[in-house]
RNA sequence: CGGGAAGUGGCGCAGGCCGGUAGCGCAUCUGGUUUGGGACCAGGGGGUCGCAGGUUCGAAUCCUGUCUUCCCGACCA
């Protein structure tokens, strides 16, 4: 099997493609737009899962799941929510197939067999989750109520990328119910902030917290608060959404409670949302020519241990010194594997690992129980030292926390390096053309306005950043004056 | 959905124009030698050529339809 790479300055699409399928994280299905997600990418996203899960559970929510599909006519309630969604939404029309009477074997869809409302596979569940809370708040008392579920969603999108655009994909989404505006307000923070530090301290993606514009804001919602990241093409991700969405659910689907005065009053709703294409993200900032390079907190696999031998005698020697390291590493709460199958040679197996992205590797020779050291590789760096066997579980421990830490930086450095400032049309465009990353530039605030940049340019506004500077300026396209920059880019 | 490319053993490809019953590399299996950056020798197994029709004595090859994937757009997390 071939096992290349194609590099990212050759193809960056075809690059990351690569990365995706030969790192063993997903494949391609039979399936139109879904790929089945392979037990080493699932496992990577299982540890998102549980880290994010915890975070939930300790900011007071609490898990809970609602039904796949949702009546046409519950789904169009909240008219903005059903107009954005529209146009992607798989329908389910008919109950029951039977065999063809004109062809042997096969099927059809049983024309008798049609539902009496269509059912729409939910491509968010603010609807079907909304017209369940009005059956559970009366009173101030209910409130707030704080959920989440994990869940996987349809959007039927026209045109697909393993992880990133796919027609299915599992993500949580959180759907709280509150007695005030400001309280669902500061949920709608709360939650973006957890957001931004899950994504930068556990898969070392510095991202930048902001504001959507009209344009870009999630269907049905007043504000959509969200975290970009950088991807290393210059491109922009939106890794996280966190909406406030005001009253609308509440008055679409009639949910009311009774305040501390006896007056009946509208909830305030939040919901707030994390997906697959997290992993899509991770892959595409962090990753180089050799494979996927996985943050150690939440890489599925943090150590590798290859033994290089001769005879039976040396292996066993080996196997012996490397049972006690795997003990001692395990103790200490690392994950770590022994490759010590015999199917493949060393080299092989560094540069399987390297693919998958495997943080440290540990090579042990017969000359290195010699002097009682092994190598240790990271692969990050992909720098080589040797090191004692004695505390070699520290030793690794404390790797692993710089590999962390040198990942983020490394990413931060390129982003950070690739925001720059625009002051006319003219200094905008030559950037978007000549260097790629994001743009800070002057904008008059309107919808108009932006969406003009984007018919010229392909650049969207990503977000107005949270704590912006506010300064006097004025719009890169219409001239009008500006109180502050916005980040532009071309996004995915 | 528009433009371009593609689908042939597990993977990557050749063959197709000019129809005659499928080949190469890697992987796999067996035996042996090997093992500090993707080993070598010998022998073996595996494919009704995406699917469905059609033309033909005969289709991987020609025709029609259809499904899927990739790239570039429009849409989007």
């Amino acid at each position: 099997m071939s096992k290349e790479i194609t590099p990212r300055a050759q193809d960056y699409s075809q690059w990351y493609n690569d990365l995706v399928i030969k790192g063993s994280l997903a494949d391609y299905s039979a399936v139109r737009g879904c790929m089945v997600i392979k037990p080493y990418g699932f496992a990577l996203w299982e540890n998102m899962r549980d880290v994010l899960d915890k975070m939930f559970k300790d900011t007071g929510h609490q898990n809970a799941y609602f039904p796949l599909f949702i009546p046409k006519s519950l789904f169009e309630a909240e008219e903005k929510n059903a107009e954005g969604f529209a146009k992607e939404c798989a329908v389910v029309t008919h109950y029951r197939l039977k065999t063809d009477p004109n062809n042997k074997g096969k099927l059809i869809v049983d024309p008798e067999a049609k539902l009496e409302e269509e059912l729409v596979v939910r491509p968010t569940s603010e609807a079907i989750i909304w017209n369940t809370y009005k059956g559970w708040i009366q009173s101030y008392r209910d409130l707030p109520i704080l959920v989440n579920q994990w869940a996987n969603v349809v959007r039927w999108e026209m045109r697909t990328r393993l992880f990133l655009r796919t027609a299915e994909f599992l993500w949580q989404e959180g759907h709280t119910a509150h007695a005030t505006k400001e309280e669902a307000v500061i949920e709608t923070k709360k939650m973006l902030e957890v957001y931004a530090d899950f994504v930068e301290n556990w898969m070392a993606l510095p991202v930048i917290k902001g504001v959507k514009t009209a344009n870009e804001r999630f269907a049905g919602a007043e504000d959509t608060y969200c975290i970009e990241a950088m991807m290393q093409d210059g491109k922009a991700l939106q890794a996280g959404t966190s909406h406030f969405l005001g009253q609308n659910f509440a008055k679409a689907f009639d949910v009311k409670f009774s305040d501390k005065n006896n007056n009946l009053e509208y909830v305030w709703a939040t919901s707030w949302g994390v997906s697959t294409r997290l992993i899509g993200a991770l892959v595409m900032a962090h990753s180089d020519d050799q494979g996927l390079v996985l943050p150690p907190k939440i890489a599925p696999l943090q150590v590798v241990i290859v033994p290089i031998f001769k005879g039976d005698e040396q292996k066993a020697a080996i196997d012996a010194k490397v049972t006690v390291m795997m003990a001692e590493l395990k103790a200490l709460g690392v994950s770590v594997k022994y490759d010590d199958s015999d199917n493949a040679r060393p080299g092989w197996k560094f540069a399987e690992h390297e693919m998958k992205g495997v943080p440290v590797r540990i090579a042990i020779g017969a000359r290195d129980l010699e002097q009682n050291i092994v190598e240790v590789a990271r692969r990050d760096t992909k720098e080589k030292a040797n090191a004692s066997i004695d505390g070699i579980g520290l030793h690794v421990k404390h790797l692993l926390d710089e590999i962390q830490q040198n990942i983020f930086n490394r990413a931060k450095a390129f982003r950070d390096d690739h925001i720059t400032e625009a002051n006319n049309w003219e200094e905008f465009v030559e950037l978007l053309d000549n260097k790629t990353g994001f743009i800070s530039a002057h904008w008059d605030g309107t919808p108009e306005t932006e969406d003009k940049i984007k018919e010229q340019t392909k650049a969207t506004i990503r977000c107005i950043p949270l704590d912006n500077k506010q300064e006097a300026g004025t719009c890169i396209l219409s001239g009008n004056p500006s109180t502050q920059r916005v980040l532009f880019a071309r996004a995915y």
